[in-house]
DNA sequence: TCTTGAACCTCTAGTCACTAGAGCAATTAG
DNA sequence: CTAATTGCTCTAGTGACTAGAGGTTCAAGA
């Protein structure tokens, strides 16, 4: 038995992200101790390890409720779950794609500016003038 | 001078958000027709596109109010400004790298899946079991 | 056994950058 | 002149927490 201290040390998940997940039904109602603290089972301590890895990964709380919702039936096929990582993975590499357009755009805009006063400064002046980008966006 | 439908159309950002940007003091209240509708002068075309722009590049809210508050002063240093850029860059790259390392993982677990049901899901065990990991995060 | 201080409880509100909707008023095209 | 479109303000919702108030319980030392 965990007080949520013990599982947040253990998880580094906050003690009140653990209350918000328990809100949100990905963790179920712990037991409580005589005082109504929420004392764990170990089974807990292991899903929210399982909810901390899926955050950590991108995944959104309702990603994660779908999948622990597939994985109460281990006789169901697993393509939704397959699905589920796969849609993230698309994802992912949108997002990536996307800063790297503006990595290029921000290096080229952070490293000409060679003006002393904001008058004749590129930061602004590019942020100001989209022609002088080098691609669309 | 521009309706807020004349406004949205040439920068491509919805009327809310121009209100919303109004609120927020990234541009000042502009004249009002009889009728109490927005009537938009050139200058508030031009720095609309600057906040869209910076926005694109993802620079928050509060980085543009900086910015627009230093580009009223254009004698002063535009070393404030340089910082900004960089700072936003140094995010950025930050960011690039944390969502490759989730992309590798992503990857591994999304197409290893070879399970017929949620039970021998690799994508559910490896969401379950940080050691399947590849690294660190 | 008592006491102290840390940890815990619930509840509300705040964060960011919008977005949606209700319920009206003004403008514009035919 | 009328109907359709566009605009107005205001409130509330989003996601995933985080912070704070104001109170209760627990565990360890004296």
């Amino acid at each position: 038995m965990y007080s949520i201290g013990d599982l947040s040390r253990r998880t580094g998940v906050k003690a009140p992200t653990i209350r918000y997940y328990e809100q949100m039904g990905l963790l179920e109602a712990p037991e409580r101790s005589e005082g109504n603290q929420r004392r764990f089972a170990k089974a807990e301590l292991e899903r929210l390890a399982f909810i901390r890895h899926a955050r950590d990964l991108g995944l959104t709380i309702n990603s994660i409720r779908q999948l622990i919702g597939l994985s109460g039936h281990a006789d169901r096929p697993c393509a939704d779950a397959d699905r589920i990582a796969k849609e993230q993975l698309a994802s992912v590499r949108d997002r990536i794609a996307k800063l790297q357009k503006l990595e290029e755009e921000l290096e080229r805009i952070a490293t000409c500016c060679t003006g002393e006063t904001v008058g004749d400064c590129y930061v602004i002046r590019a942020l100001s003038d989209h022609s002088l980008c080098g691609h669309e966006h």
